[in-house]
RNA sequence: GCGAGCGUGGCGGAACUGGUAGACGCACUGGAUUUAGAUUCCAGCGGGGUGACCCGUGGGGGUUCGAGUCCCCCCGCUCGCACCA
């Protein structure tokens, strides 16, 4: 009776249903007195492509620490559901002309089935899907909260077009003038969009970065993405004839101790000033300019960073601390929507000015010099010195080092009336609507005369409309604009008219607040029990993809801090742990003619692969899993020849988490022989009844596996905690090793065996408890504890070394003092031979380690 | 260009705060069981000599009794950001 998973894995998976096994209590009554763990996956957008072998790394991952820490005797919360908004489905939906509903309940069924398949211990009573609407009644809820305190606006602002996707974009989803998803171009338009004012908590989501556990790549990302930077807004005046207005502009600088080098100015083409400086002998070529810019995509101006282009716009401006006249241009490589969109430009001491005062022939002046007094590395005509170091040549500020003429010349500007200090942030508002029909509704009404009216609380959700088809409208309305006046007009209680908001809101919307809802799901009076996300909250673990770092982290963040000033979270932070999985590629093959072969096609030949059919040698590389590359590993197949538990087992195994990693099949198959000889440590194979080495004596009976038991209790539970998976098994595999070779199986033994594999391959582990005659599921019994006097050794093996060279190695009693080690180290042969009969100089000993000897 | 990280056998990867490099697995080789294959079991497996010797963690230098680990320089790869003043 050979380990056959596809018999056991099924009947334990029924088990674990019918006992309710990993339903977590929905009352507080019967959960407090117990310490609460809440470890949460990144909900999927379910794709109708369905699972790969990607997805299930991060969630099998939460799981063994799941049923670890079930075992530990905490109180679990392990939830899933589906991000199920999103563009995907509705652009399926036009194409089959079927409801965006029904495509996304197909896909989420089939999600479903393959994680079910995967025997995760979710508690799916608690599963949750963002599209439905009882979920999406509390995400406009919360929208509510968020427009009732002022941060949500609708405002006539640039943004970021994607004709493709025919809608707009925030601009954390756009790259290099490109959408990050698709790669489809975008463009600026000015549009009538809602808004959310993320930027006035830019501070908070910064300082409070330092107190989460989070890898620091992702914390710099979003301190990057925040980008705080601190300086001086200064006020230059515009020289004009004499009678007419001053107009002054006004500009962002974080190196204030450099004005006196302002040789320039320059206005973003947007700036509101530069047709009112600009002068009539320079008109036609500013407007020429300036319309240019307009219509470039953000991936021209982005494209034709090197090359810096601008106009003069016949005006001059004052620089305040040297008097001088200067002058001011318009060019495209200040941002309109960045600071002030101007700048006093530095081309000592800044490269973008640098290579643009060559360019136009503008002057350079030197205001720094490097801080031990020598001369600049390179002449400033050449390049800029962007460093720190001492300012020269500006008046009441020379001889100052860079930090002190900072602050010296700050003070000067604010008792001058230049201007003002100023902390400026690159995070923007962010752009929260979407002309899309697959999304949450905007809970607000348009009246006639302009006026924005908040739907009723009580009135809520506002559910999206039948529409008969799920494009824009034919004069360019978004998809809601098709519904009936049934739902888009509305008569308000003082009897006006009124018109529904037509945008939704975009996928983050849903996914900023699920880890709330989980907390307390059974709920329909509210978003959750204050009770309940009190005892849950925060988040103790929480993996998904590094893609996240930036978009769907620092808007639930965001969210979230929102709600605690509301007073509707207890914490200030829902993440306390964050951790990423890294990504799992493939091998895909090539033959000569760059056509893409399946590995169903291909064959090993000499260590090389060959196309099956021909035998034509083909060429392999490790990329990301993609259908076009015909290397996407499907856990549906690999379930179906090696069963769940290897799945599961190899998605761990093969290396850190957080690693980056191809998946090799032959894997597969080394976790399953590991599996397969751990069953017949239990199972007799010709009969299928219990091992016949299994024996009634205590564990102590066989002692050297009993050591081996203990510091795999150990092994297994330390590293699992520290998220060091592929370690816990390597010890697992170790210990099934030695038991294969022990002359008897102490019953006690496997039995603690399987708890410990219990967490990792739970359902060979209930089945090898069962047989062991175990009382109940394995996954429900306590984690064992182990005796640290039988994790130690009591003999140890120490290597022993001359002169830093290994030349021996003993064995000393574990407990022998360091002395006594010494002597029994001088005493080897070996090593006084390489002593060439030199009395020892020194003598270290490692307690444990080794032994180094040095003449 | 800037920022972060990483380079260890044929492959995936071990090595806790500097302390016996290569755990565990794959692939490979030999042997046993088997009518044969698959399975299973045992043994070997960094390189060179193939005698108890030398060399080895991308390359070069340094600190140390001792360096994969720490410091400096260089090479290569990956990721993130990219005119943010």
């Amino acid at each position: 009776m050979r380990y056959d998973p596809s018999a056991i894995e099924p009947k334990w998976q029924e088990q674990w249903d019918n006992a309710r096994a990993f339903a977590t209590p929905t009352s507080l009554a019967d959960l407090s007195g117990k310490p609460k763990f809440y470890v949460l996956d990144m909900f999927p957008y379910p794709s109708g492509a369905g699972l790969h072998v990607g997805h299930p790394e991060g969630y099998t991952a939460t799981d063994v620490v799941a049923r670890l820490k079930r075992m530990l005797g905490f109180a679990v919360l392990h939830p899933m559901g589906w991000d199920a908004f999103g563009l995907p489905a509705e652009r399926a939906a036009v194409r089959e002309g079927i409801h965006p509903a029904i495509i996304t309940k197909r896909n989420t069924d089939n999600f479903r089935r393959q994680i079910k398949r995967l025997g995760f211990s979710y508690d799916w009573d608690r599963e949750i899907d963002t599209s439905s609407k009882e979920y999406y009644r509390w995400t406009q809820w919360i929208f509510l909260q968020l427009h009732k305190k002022g941060l949500a606006y609708l405002a006539e602002v640039p943004v970021n077009w994607c004709p493709a996707q025919g809608t707009v974009l925030a601009n954390e989803e756009v790259k290099d003038g490109k959408y990050v998803e698709t790669g489809d171009p975008v463009e600026r338009r000015t549009m009538k969009q809602w808004m959310l004012k993320i930027p006035l908590y830019a501070q908070r989501l910064l300082d409070d970065l330092d107190g989460l556990d989070w890898p620091d790549g992702v914390k710099e990302m979003q301190r990057n993405w925040i980008g705080r930077s601190e300086g001086a807004e200064i006020d230059f005046a515009v020289v004009v004839d004499a009678g007419a207005s001053r107009p002054t502009f006004r500009v962002f600088t974080t190196r204030p101790d450099t004005l006196f080098g302002a040789t320039y100015c320059v206005l973003a083409p947007e700036h509101a000033l530069v047709d009112a400086i600009t002068t009539p002998v320079q008109r036609a070529a500013v407007e020429a300019y300036v319309t240019a810019a307009k219509q470039k995509t953000d991936l021209a101006r982005t494209d034709l960073a090197k090359d810096k282009t601008g106009v003069f716009t016949g005006s001059y401006a004052l620089n305040p601390a040297t008097g001088e006249q200067i002058p001011v241009w318009v060019a495209d490589y200040v941002l309109a929507t960045y600071g002030t969109g101007a700048i006093m430009a530095v081309p000592g001491h800044d490269e973008r000015d640098h290579a643009f005062a060559k360019a136009m022939g503008l002057p350079i002046v030197p205001v720094v010099a490097p801080a031990g007094g020598g001369a600049l590395p390179t002449p400033i005509e050449d390049a800029a010195f962007a460093d720190d170091g001492v300012s020269v040549n500006s008046g009441f500020l020379n001889g100052l080092a860079t930090e002190q003429a900072k602050a010296r010349m700050l003070d000067h500007v604010e008792s001058a009336g230049w201007g003002s200090r100023r902390v400026q942030y690159k995070l923007r508002d962010w752009l929260f609507s979407r002309q899309r029909y697959w999304g949450e509704p905007f809970p607000v009404l348009h009246t006639d005369d302009g006026e924005i009216v908040a739907v009723e609380e009580a009135a809520l959700p506002v559910e999206l409309p039948p529409v008969d088809e799920f494009k824009p409208t034919g004069d360019g309305r978004p998809p809601l604009g098709r519904a009936s006046d049934d739902w888009q007009v509305v008569t308000l209680a003082d009897g006006r008219k009124a018109r529904r908001e037509l945008n939704t809101m975009p996928q983050w919307a849903g996914s900023c607040w699920y880890y709330l809802r989980c907390s307390d799901t059974a709920t329909t009076e509210k978003a959750w029990d204050s009770a309940l996300e009190n005892y849950w909250m925060p988040v103790d673990l929480y993996v998904g993809g590094v893609e996240h770092a930036v978009l769907h982290l620092l808007y639930a963040r965001f969210w979230h801090k929102v709600l605690f000033d509301c007073g509707l979270v207890a914490t200030k932070e829902p993440f306390q742990k964050l951790f990423n999985q890294g990504m799992i590629l493939a091998y895909s093959y090539q033959d000569a003619k760059g056509r893409y072969w399946g590995h169903d096609d291909v064959v090993e030949k000499d260590g090389k692969p060959v196309l099956k059919a021909t035998g034509e040698p083909l060429k392999s590389q490790i990329e990301k899993m993609s259908k076009s590359k015909l290397n996407v590993v499907n856990p549906d197949d690999v379930i179906a020849d090696y069963g769940a538990d290897a799945l599961r087992l190899y998605e761990l195994f093969m290396g850190p988490l957080e690693q980056v990693k191809p998946w090799q099949m032959a894997g597969v198959e080394g976790v399953s022989r590991f599996l397969a000889r751990a069953w017949r440590l239990v199972v007799d194979e010709e009969t299928g009844a219990l091992n016949k080495k299994v024996t009634e004596a205590p564990s102590s009976s066989e002692p050297a596996l009993q050591k081996q038991l203990h510091k795999t209790i150990k092994k297994v539970r330390e590293d699992t905690e520290a998220l060091r998976f592929n370690t816990a098994i390597s010890q697992m595999m170790t210990f099934v090793n030695d038991a294969t070779t022990a002359a008897t199986l102490p019953r006690e033994t496997l039995q603690l065996f399987a708890r410990v594999l219990s967490p990792y391959a739970s359902h060979l582990a209930e089945e090898l408890w069962a047989r062991l005659g175990g009382q109940g599921l394995c996954c429900q019994q306590p984690w064992p504890a182990h005796d640290d006097a039988l994790c130690a050794d009591d003999t140890i093996t120490l290597g022993v070394q001359v002169n830093g060279k290994r030349r021996d190695e003993i064995a000393v009693p574990a407990a022998a003092p360091d002395d006594q080690v010494q002597q029994i180290a001088l005493a080897s042969p070996l090593v006084q031979k390489f002593m060439e009969g030199k009395p020892p100089k020194k003598v270290i000993v490692v307690k444990g380690r080794l032994v180094n000897i040095v003449v």
